[in-house]
DNA sequence: CAGACTAGTGACAACGATGACATAATCGGG
DNA sequence: CCCGATTATGTCATCGTTGTCACTAGTCTG
């Protein structure tokens, strides 16, 4: 009358020495089964493969593996979104890094949810990740202090942690948007629009300051009707270029603060039957194939990953030291829709 | 003097146990330090991790988590490359699936290397992934049918499996083809170019069977050299674009069989200040942005991943059953490019 | 100052499988 | 008809860690 006492063991997983009592064999000659061992005679073969049919047994691999000396080494990342070709690139690179480095790599995603972020890093540590490479979606990491304590190397990429010193490879955000502002500015423009993300991002806040950095050095004043920060999306940005079109005056150039950003802007344009000077960040691989080419400021994520990667095996090879930081630069490439000056838009819109 | 013997074991990994003699404690204590708990003594933790430190030692996870009753469930995918959005998009639909049912997801990339698929899925079973999605490189999976029969799912995408019959998601190849190739005949097309990778790739083969069910439906005779098969990169098909439109008569369509070789022929056409009517296979995100509008027949990645993986999880959950073989329709985007006539090119070109 | 308690540590079994070896049953040859 | 080889199966220890319990000293309490 147990409630699983006796012959039939319910809920728990089963075990070879269940499937043992079940054929009545030993549990050793369940081992020899399914290892498919061809000493085994037939008619044993048939009642032990009945068994685990019944019992829906399946082998423990880590038992296994713990028996047979077999240790598989794998590391972490944690990524935004795969569909942005950004984080892909930067997945792959570091796919190809811990593939040289006979690792296996497990992915997820954290969607920009500090929750999820925190539920994956505990779940990867305890699954025994032999390190971690995280794209921060939260601003807190002190959650991972005991785990940093206790040696498990972590690399953060693109964004710094908050509340904890550690590796992280950033890409040059500041100084790039910077660069990326002067060339608008060096055209002649002076009623440039910010088009981003959130500032509470931590990338979007340091593009913003490179923006605002390249108009003081210009003395060109700040007008914050020109900056909009609220589109994640590429629907959104579309509509908040809508928005900045509208203004009376407009501006004549727009600074997209990331690739959703400049294709949403890029959408308004042609909506709107406009052409405006754009620069973006963050390169896409069709820049080179709109109608005129657009200038981007492009980061490097395959460079971004392969170092961040690299970096964690050093770790794990021994390397010491207090936590580096490192800095993609960016590369401006002048395609076409950076270089346009106030007066072509004008010429523009007349034809 | 014997090699490894004695107070100072050699090579091995170093365990508790080893942690424990060096450090003159039982082996239960340094499994305290290890897992802060906070009974041990100052001086006793001090010691024992002066221990660790020295060997260099590392908690074994597969031990830990045997003993604890931790499994943790995986399941893996093997995709070509993840720099091509397709399969980026595809992990990201597999990831979504993964998460929901409590498996992380480890990715691993072939690039279309067959030695390389066997290698990473061996690797996977090995680890003891629950079940496995993979985009084939190699034509021969009979390696595979030991693990098959003993009940690990397997499910194929985008490819078919060679010697084994197993559960498939494939997209509409042939029949979208051939959708593809009738849309450019009814206008007018009757010189339409096919250009594609390797005929070696099954997909590239379907869709060109697709090609000449089309041209043989509408009675138009195949001419060879109108079809070139040997681009895999965007560089070589926009190589191979530039053949044929040195041919004389030129093509005046292009049928491109997927997205870098479209995105390849764009490019030509660009570069030789030529329009024509063009249809790409699978769709790309800015091909709304491009001069003409770039008119597609799509398929679905995201479909393809999340029934893929639907469908390994109903596997696991115990679905029984014959192999299932299903196919994701593909849907003609029209947009521009695909709706020109050889009377528009004529009439571009005199501009 | 005896008895109960506490803090720190260790001995031992167990997680679920496999390897080495032992045993039982079968068989052929001299 | 007995011995050694052969075949099929079982017993036991073990992989590296953690849970349970026991033990030793000291500390506290009445």
């Amino acid at each position: 009358m147990a409630d699983n006492g006796g012959t039939n063991g319910a809920s728990r997983r089963p075990t070879m020495r269940d499937v043992a009592a079940r054929a009545g064999v030993s549990l050793k000659t369940v081992s020899r089964v399914v290892n498919q061992e061809p000493v085994v005679e037939q008619g044993t073969v048939t009642k032990v493969e009945k068994a685990i049919e019944e019992l829906r047994y399946r082998r423990d691999s880590l038992a296994r593996n713990l028996r047979k000396g077999i240790r598989q080494q794998s590391i972490g990342l944690i990524i935004e979104d795969l569909a942005n070709p950004f984080y892909a690139l930067l997945a792959k690179a570091v796919e190809d890094v811990a593939d040289s480095n006979d690792h296996s790599l497990i992915l997820t995603s954290s969607r920009e949810d500090p929750e999820r972020e925190r539920t994956f890093v505990m779940n990867l540590l305890q699954r025994g990740v032999e390190g971690l490479l995280i794209v921060p979606a939260s601003r807190d990491h002190r959650y991972l202090s005991p785990d940093l304590a206790r040696g498990v190397p972590v690399v953060f990429l693109d964004r710094s942690p908050g509340g904890v010193d550690a590796d992280v490879i950033l890409s040059e955000n500041r100084a790039g948007a910077r660069k990326a502002v002067e060339h608008l500015i060096s055209f002649g423009h002076k009623r440039i629009a910010f088009l981003g993300d959130p500032r509470a991002l931590e990338t979007s806040a340091d593009r913003y300051q490179g923006y605002v950095d390249a108009l003081a050095a210009a003395g060109i004043p700040l007008d914050e009707r020109l900056v909009s920060t609220r589109s994640h999306t590429v629907a959104e940005a579309e509509w908040h270029t809508g928005e900045l079109l509208a203004l009376d005056p407009p501006p004549t150039a727009i600074f997209a603060q990331n690739n959703r950003n400049c294709v949403g802007a890029l959408r308004a344009l042609q909506a709107a039957g406009k052409t405006l000077a754009v620069v973006g960040y963050d390169d896409f691989e069709l820049a080179t194939l709109l109608p005129v080419p657009v200038t981007v400021l492009a980061n490097d994520p395959l460079e971004m990953g392969r170092q961040g990667a690299e970096l964690l095996f050093e770790r794990l090879a021994g390397l010491e030291g207090p936590p580096i930081h490192k800095v993609i630069p960016g590369r401006l490439i002048e395609r076409g829709t950076g270089e346009l000056t106030p007066a072509d838009e004008i010429a523009g819109a007349a034809t």
